[in-house]
DNA sequence: CGACACTTTGAAGAGGTTCAACTGGTGTGG
DNA sequence: CCACACCAGTTGAACCTCTTCAAAGTGTCG
């Protein structure tokens, strides 16, 4: 929304290292977001393509009566709103203040036709995308609360390259949403994870991993 | 496994109409499988794609205590097996006597790199299984046993082409790890459903849907 | 016909939800 | 600078859906 930024750099540098970035080292809008700010809605047409730059994203769908499900978090690096028809099937918001990087839709297929490693490119980004809701089905389908919460503190951990102490960018109500709990559940099975000592929680949205093994061995 | 059995076209007609079926009218094995048996295994090497030609196929993960999570159904004419790495990341059974067509992921990857039509269908193929994996996540984090039935008989029915009359291919235990419920709430939910009138199951692998504007008012 | 596997049904139990009250941090205004 | 309000999060207790364990029913195949 304010003061879009404009990245420079024309000539990209292609290292081929499976990402987009170097394919798409193009100049490209870059606006903020608020937290709680929406990016695009579902049924919107999706005419760009989304990268995280900075911040974080949740895009989610609703059902009639107002249950939500999120899809998916997205974090720094990470693209999202990437559609195979003309509109968006999720909802996008900031979950904290962020900056985006926008796509044309229409430059990405230009150049997935002219250039074979662009269209990999692509192919890559749907295939990752498949393969994290493929776990997030088995984590929805099988798995306990318990087990559900730490998979998602390591997987945040992962995806934000921290170490044992997390920065975690969503509300309970997020999480919630994302595992297919309640807001009390997932209160309730954090701080049981601390009676545990498997985890700390210095403060609301800080969480430090006090025994990773332990939590990892929760998720396998 | 028995009896391979070869297509004979070699010159592919172009019809774009988006599969790959198109582009991928070439010569290739079409071994048949028994019920229950494995077409490949997880963490097996994945050199070829799949499609199943006449049957029907499930593809899951097993978790270490045994836990089973049902990650699709695959219907004549749906492709599976298709991954970004090496290796297949689910096992795939066929669910009853089963004709697949294998299609050598060396020879797709060639014919991608020379056609950007073929590239195209791949991603579509990717993106639509995504697509379906983002419904099944909402099914499982967010619906009830009860819209959970529903909408998988919904689901059979439409990918299956059926009017009101079902064949349902796959066993209790299989609807129950699809839709991450056990066996017995999947056979209650079906009674009661049949109870309320909105289906009939005139045997174990048949159903009717008898009043199919309320089944997908619970699914909507 | 009988054996076996799958399905259905029943009863008890557990995990997670719901509803409600309380706590704690943050921000604003007096 | 403190007080208060507000919102997110936490905790408690009752409840409910789904699970678990057990038994009976159904169908299929030798």
């Amino acid at each position: 929304m304010l003061s879009p930024i404009r990245t420079q750099s024309f000539e990209p540098t292609v290292h081929l290292d499976g990402g987009l970035d170097a394919v798409l080292a193009m100049p490209c809008a870059c606006p903020r977001f608020a937290r709680d700010e929406e990016i695009f809605g579902e049924g919107e047409t999706a005419d760009y393509v989304y990268q995280v730059v900075s911040g974080a994203v949740r895009t989610y769908r609703i059902l009639r009566d107002g249950r939500r499900q999120i899809d998916e978090f997205h974090f720094a690096g990470d693209h999202f709103g990437l559609e195979l028809g003309e509109a968006h099937r999720v909802t996008a918001e900031a979950m904290t203040d962020t900056t985006i990087r926008m796509i044309r839709r229409g430059a990405l297929s230009d150049l997935a036709a002219r250039r074979g490693d662009a269209a990999r490119a692509i192919l890559r980004l749907t295939a990752e995308g498949l393969q994290r809701s493929q776990d997030h089905v088995l984590m929805l389908g099988r798995r306990s609360a318990c087990e559900r919460v730490a998979g998602l503190l390591l997987d945040i951990a992962e995806r934000t390259h921290a170490k044992a102490e997390l920065d975690v960018p969503m509300s309970r109500q997020d999480m919630a949403d994302y595992l297919g709990l309640t807001i009390e559940t997932v209160s309730r099975t954090l701080t049981s994870l601390q009676d545990e000592g498997l985890i700390a929680l210095p403060s609301v949205r800080h969480v430090v991993l006090q025994d990773r093994r332990a939590l990892e061995r929760m998720t396998a």
